[in-house]
DNA sequence: TTCCTGAGTATAGAAAAGTAAACTCAGGTG
DNA sequence: CACCTGAGTTTACTTTTCTATACTCAGGAA
């Protein structure tokens, strides 16, 4: 046992029980998309939807909820608005993603490849991810730098340099 | 265009925007997992706590929301109930991830990935995933069967099996 | 000028979720 | 026996979300 980890037991703590989870990673994501509807509207832009009527109509999700996690998605950078124009009618704004948003495919890819395997409908899934050309199916995998393919079991988590333990209170 | 889509333009529907989205799953694993707390939960099992005691003392979460929240994960097969036992204590149960809860992993990485990158304390994040053995960086990425990186946009999202319409209402 | 449309904003009541703290329960200890 | 502990349950209160409807606003059309 280290000297760190003898101090902390000294004084009751413990390394994993009372490190300070206020800077995951996981619970800041989640801070911008893990509100209801947020994710549901990423998935709608991805399919092609950008017009405020769009969401609306597919999703049914509340006028004034829709407003504020759209506001926010722009706020975040992960929607950008552009606008179109129909012929006779005025400009009007659009939702585009950006890099920032399409950094979040694998996030979303791995939820929907759960459900695909764990809550699909006898008959299968609703949709299926292509990969365009080669048309092989495409999924979220783990994989390490090297490339190598990582098993669940096989990933360490190690503290990175913003690790923190609680204020002792 | 195809007779189908050529019926449905005629009924003022849209293939895309009159889609019925509740088999959707990404709705359905949020179902799952889309409450506050529960990811958390899952990257506390993922680090190593496993009794009550030890959720609510590293995440601060309400002592009822936690009971909630870790009988819907062992009803919905994520985590399993084990019995540990104290010297000098009864036998207390305790929870550990299965091979189901497993598959959520690539989902939790996704999150990660995306609040390391954008989210992160200046100093970088706050825990690292390594492979173990190699020790190299691990993420979740985005792979067709057939092995090959896919980028975002190569993606293509057709129509499954379980694919159905909105009833026209 | 008045009407129409898409994209919102405003508001209010109902339902769900979150929080905090007190209470229960089972079994082992003194 | 009374007491302690971990693992919950119960209850009361607060906040957020949901639903529904009404309203605004800008510009093109009649």
């Amino acid at each position: 046992m280290d000297a760190r980890t003898e101090a902390l037991q000294d004084a009751g703590m413990d390394f994993r029980l009372d490190r300070d989870t206020s800077n995951c990673s996981i619970a800041r994501t989640l801070e911008v998309v893990g509100e209801k509807w947020t994710i549901l509207i990423l998935r709608e832009v991805w399919y092609g939807s950008s017009r405020f009527g769009d969401f609306e109509r597919v999703l049914g999700c509340p006028r004034n909820l829709l407003a504020t996690r759209l506001r926010m998605l722009v706020e975040e950078g992960i929607l950008a608005t552009e606008t179109y124009k129909e012929p006779g009618s005025r400009s009007r704004p659009k939702y585009v993603i950006t890099p920032k948003g399409v950094d979040l495919v694998p996030a979303v890819m791995g939820l929907l490849q759960w459900g695909d395997r764990y809550r699909a409908d006898p008959e299968g899934p609703a949709v299926l991810a292509r990969h365009r050309g080669c048309g092989a199916h495409v999924d979220a995998q783990i994989r390490c730098e090297r490339g190598h393919a990582v098993q669940a079991e096989d990933i360490e988590s190690v503290p990175g340099p913003a690790f923190r333990m609680k204020l002792a209170g």
